[in-house]
DNA sequence: CTACATGCAAATTTTTTGCATTACA
DNA sequence: TGTAATGCAAAAAATTTGCATGTAG
């Protein structure tokens, strides 16, 4: 994904913060915000935590990050790159990626990388009829 | 479902203050901590937030309750009594249980109450190889 | 240039902890 | 009666805000 051209596309201004957010949460997959924080301030000495908090609300409004809530786990965030569903182990905590076909996640999950899923957790989101009304 | 059965078989201790936060969540379907505090204090007026935290983590670890998590809004609880879906309006948040059946789910949310579902939060938690190993 | 973004400090909000007291079993 | 739970106060953690300064376009 080019950031700068998704930063443009939304109306934010290229700032090698930003850059370096969306660049950080890309090479983690899923980051929080203290992993953010931490990573930046190594080449970023100067960036402030309210910075990456600030940026963390317009990147999720542009729809260029989009939050992970994982039971039991600090919110994290991923760049927007195409549905897929998540899958986590109650044990260690990892946090991987994996294909999102109705039929095959279970398959998935189960031949590929986990065994025994233990539980779903889904969340169908879309506009209820009374806001369609409005 | 009967909660005190529950603590028991948990070996928590039946106290006022844990029934009471149990049936608030029950009312209310899916309670933040807030709202299981200020509608708690009403009735009981000595009741401290600290309480309300502590039992949250007891209830959660002794499966009775679990969490919901769901994008942009604060963390919820719920009962645990089966599997199910939730169903969340993008405009006005409202927050629904929905029967959890692979094949019927996108039908029921579309047909029922829900128009246009615009995306699918799915995580699946089990053990991974790793951990199944250890 | 001008509007938006940053960084700092302070303020809020949220969650956790320690400890004395209370109450369930 | 002993152990676990409560409630308070204080501490710690997480998030937000206001404002002066800096910078991308």
């Amino acid at each position: 994904m080019n950031f700068e051209e998704g930063l443009k596309q939304n109306g934010l201004k290229i700032t090698p913060q930003r850059v370096a957010i969306l660049k950080e949460i890309q090479r983690r997959g899923h980051a929080t915000i203290e992993e953010i924080y931490e990573d930046i301030l190594k080449e970023y000495p100067s960036i402030s935590l309210a910075t990456i908090y600030k940026n963390i609300i317009s990147l999720c409004e542009a729809d260029l990050v989009k939050e992970v809530k994982v039971s039991l786990q600090k919110q994290r965030y991923e760049i927007n790159c195409g549905e897929h569903a998540h899958i986590v182990c109650t044990e260690c905590g990892k946090l991987e990626d994996i294909e999102f076909g109705m039929e095959s996640f279970y398959h998935n999950a189960m031949i590929t990388r986990y065994i025994q899923p233990s539980f779903v957790s889904m969340t169908i989101y879309g506009k209820c009829n009374q806001c369609l009304k409005e």
